[in-house]
This record gives structure tokens, C-alpha cells and sequence, in this order.
DNA sequence: AAATTGACTAAATAATTCATTTGTTCTAAT
DNA sequence: ATTAGAACAAATGAATTATTTAGTCAATTT
């Protein structure tokens, strides 16, 4: 089936069209064009205008996801699994051009209420690692017995945080800096032994 | 002078129609019917609409801030002053029903981006008590010696998204609760000595 | 059969116009 | 010094028309 492999071509297309033009001020023949082929053929292919674009996001987030994932796998210590976790979450945007312009002019992309969220199921596997990790570092005696639910949507919550501020308002150098101590006090908090900075 | 009086009366009728009907839907002459006299008189005293809204909502959120620093100025230990600074800043709104309308209504009044904060100058000054107190805690030698600047606007943006996750969407008691969290793992990654919880 | 097209329609969006409200000023009276 | 009422410009809202665009379909090509 070669059904697939267009798709994935028309998402990678679509990405790059909503990323100059937004959800609203693209047309579906932008994209039809861009794929090379004609708007009607195209619906072929896609069930509505607003299901290309959510199919889009999710499969540019999902890329994210798996690049964290994969970074994270790398290590064993839970320590250093948070903190490259941490890490890799928010530099990532900085690389992937196309996806960071599509958070820029769609916002609510990044959403600080689980209700409005309308990548709650991305979200949600990210929420995951969180507490996979969370959990891996309380039942290793690492980390505090915190509470985990409540703990995991806070880190969520302060990360969401510190992407709209970095890529969506764009605060750049200073809140790189805020995101870095805060995680230093945030891993010192959360870590039992202390070892001296 | 009695000019100031009325000045008070003028802002405190203004907070309770603005709280009603938010910005867009009151008009002046909603305010003066409020305080008791015409729309015209009125303008005797103030600029204009959007002047009066600020200076309402200014003076609201002053309020605000003169009552956490009371609390504040009633302990003499610094990670006292912190937890209580921490609590109080959060709990207000819940009592101040009109202000709080008004920031449902609003919500750029808290901004997660200094450069579009139309309330800057008060928001300084709560940073600024924020800042005090670290630098208290690090000369004291009980905070770790953190970069104070970018800390600050780290807790007061922590702070203020907190404000919006609980006000202005309104995911109460689970947001009460990640903030309960989030502070015992900020003090204790801020904290130098260790006590065992 | 699966993929593609151009013609078609219903719905959304944009542009225009006109009517009403409302922010603001001014003059005159108390 | 304070107030009220009239007056006006600017903003807003409602109603109308014109244009674009999302989405469908029968016919054609591969």
C-alpha cells in the first residue's frame, strides 16, 4: 500500500503550509497545491480541514515525544533520567522550525488547563513519563516521597509554562536562564542525598 | 479636600460594576448611576473610561499586595516570611470576590510576559519583596546562594500562572493542591539545613 | 478498482452600509 | 467648586450583499 506513504506526505506538506500561513489564513487548496495535486483529490485523502490540521500537530508533537523518549532511554539513573527528561523537553522546540511556528501562531496549542487541552492524548503520555520517572526515583529512594499525581501535573504545568513564554512569547535568553535554576532547585527539592553543588 | 474621598468612592462603585459586567459591557454611565451622579459629573473626576479601569483595578491590586506584605512583616524568619509570603499570595483572591470577578474577566491583567503586563508596577513591587527575601535567606546563609534576579521572576511567574490555573480557569481544589506540593519542593531545594519531614 | 479531476453547492468570511449606542467635551446653571 | 443637560464624534451593532472557501459528486483516467 502505497496509501501511507502520501499521507505522510501530505502532513509533512500541511505542516510546512500552516507553519507559514496559520490554520485560519491557510486555504486546503494551499495544501493541495503544495502536495501537487488538486484540492477535490486531496479530500480523498483527508476527512475535513480541521482533521488535517489536528493530525498535523499530533504527528510533528509525537516526533517530540519520541525524541524525549529516546533521549531518556539512554541513561539509567532516575537523576539523570529527570534531568535529561527536563531538558530535551524544552530544547527541542528550538530545532524543529516548522512545528515552533505553528505553536507561535496557534497558542492554545499549549494548554494550562487539562480541559481545554486539544492534545490531551500526546499530553497525557508526556504526563506519563513524568510520573514513570517520579515513581522510579521514590521506589529507588532517591526522591522524596512526594505526592505523584499532583507532582507530575505540576512539573507538566511549570514546563507548559516555560514553552509559552520561550516560544510563544519569546523571551528567549532570560527564560532559558529561569528554566535552568529552576530546575536546580526543583531536583535539589525533589533529590534525598545532597551532594554539595 | 474632599476631592480624595470621592475619588475612593468613585473607584470602589467602579470595581463592583466593572466586576459585574467586566470592561467591555459597563459604560461610565453604569459607574456614575453606581456612585450617584451623572455621567458628566463624573468625568469631572476621572480621564477616561480606560483610565478609570486602571486606576480601579491598580488600586484593587494594591490592596492585594499591601495585605501580603502585612503578613509578611509579622515574622522575623526567613523561611517563615517565604511560606508565609507563598500562602497569603495565593489564598487572597479567594475573599476579594470583586477583584477576582474582575480578573475572570480580564485575564491579561495577569500576564505571563512582563513586556504586555498593563499592571507592571505593582507586579515589580511584589517581585520585589520575592527578591528581598532571598537575598535575606542567602545572607542569613539559610537559602542556597541561587541567581536571585532570575529566581525571582521564576517563583513570580510560578506564582502567576498558579493565579490563572486557579482563578482565572477554574480548577480549584487540584491546583490548591499542586501548589501545597510545589512549595515544600521549592523551599526544600531553596532551603540549605534539612529537616526531616 | 483506485486515484484523480472539474464542476457544483452550501456555508463561512469579508466588505459595505446604515442605525444606535456610548465615550467625551462644552456651555450654562447652581 | 460642583453639577446637569445638550451636543458631537467615534465606536459598536445589525442588516445586507458580495466573495471565498470547505466539502461533495459524477465523470474520467490510470
Amino acid at each position: 500500500m502505497d496509501r501511507d506513504r502520501k499521507q505522510n506526505e501530505i502532513l509533512d506538506a500541511a505542516l510546512k503550509v500552516f507553519a507559514a500561513y496559520g490554520f485560519r489564513k491557510t486555504t486546503v487548496e494551499d495544501v493541495a497545491e503544495k502536495v501537487g495535486m488538486t484540492k477535490s483529490n486531496l479530500y480523498f485523502y483527508i476527512r475535513n480541514k480541521q482533521d488535517l490540521y489536528q493530525k498535523t500537530v499530533s504527528r510533528a508533537l509525537q516526533r517530540w515525544r519520541d525524541s524525549v523518549a529516546q533521549a531518556v532511554s539512554e541513561t539509567d539513573d532516575v537523576v539523570e533520567k529527570f534531568s535529561v527528561m527536563a531538558k530535551q523537553s524544552f530544547a527541542y522546540l528550538a530545532d524543529d522550525e516548522d512545528l515552533r511556528r505553528v505553536c507561535m501562531k496557534d497558542p492554545g496549542i499549549f494548554s494550562l488547563s487539562p480541559e481545554e487541552d486539544r492534545f490531551s492524548e500526546i499530553n497525557l503520555g508526556a504526563m506519563q513519563l513524568i510520573k514513570s520517572i517520579l515513581v522510579q526515583g521514590i521506589e529507588e529512594g532517591r526522591f522524596h516521597p512526594v505526592d505523584v499525581d499532583h507532582v507530575t501535573e505540576l512539573f507538566f504545568s511549570i514546563y507548559i509554562m516555560f514553552l509559552i513564554k520561550t516560544y510563544v512569547k519569546s523571551q528567549g535568553i532570560s527564560s532559558v536562564r529561569m528554566y535552568d535554576e529552576g530546575l536546580k532547585i526543583i531536583l535539589r527539592g525533589l533529590c534525598v542525598d545532597r551532594q554539595v553543588p
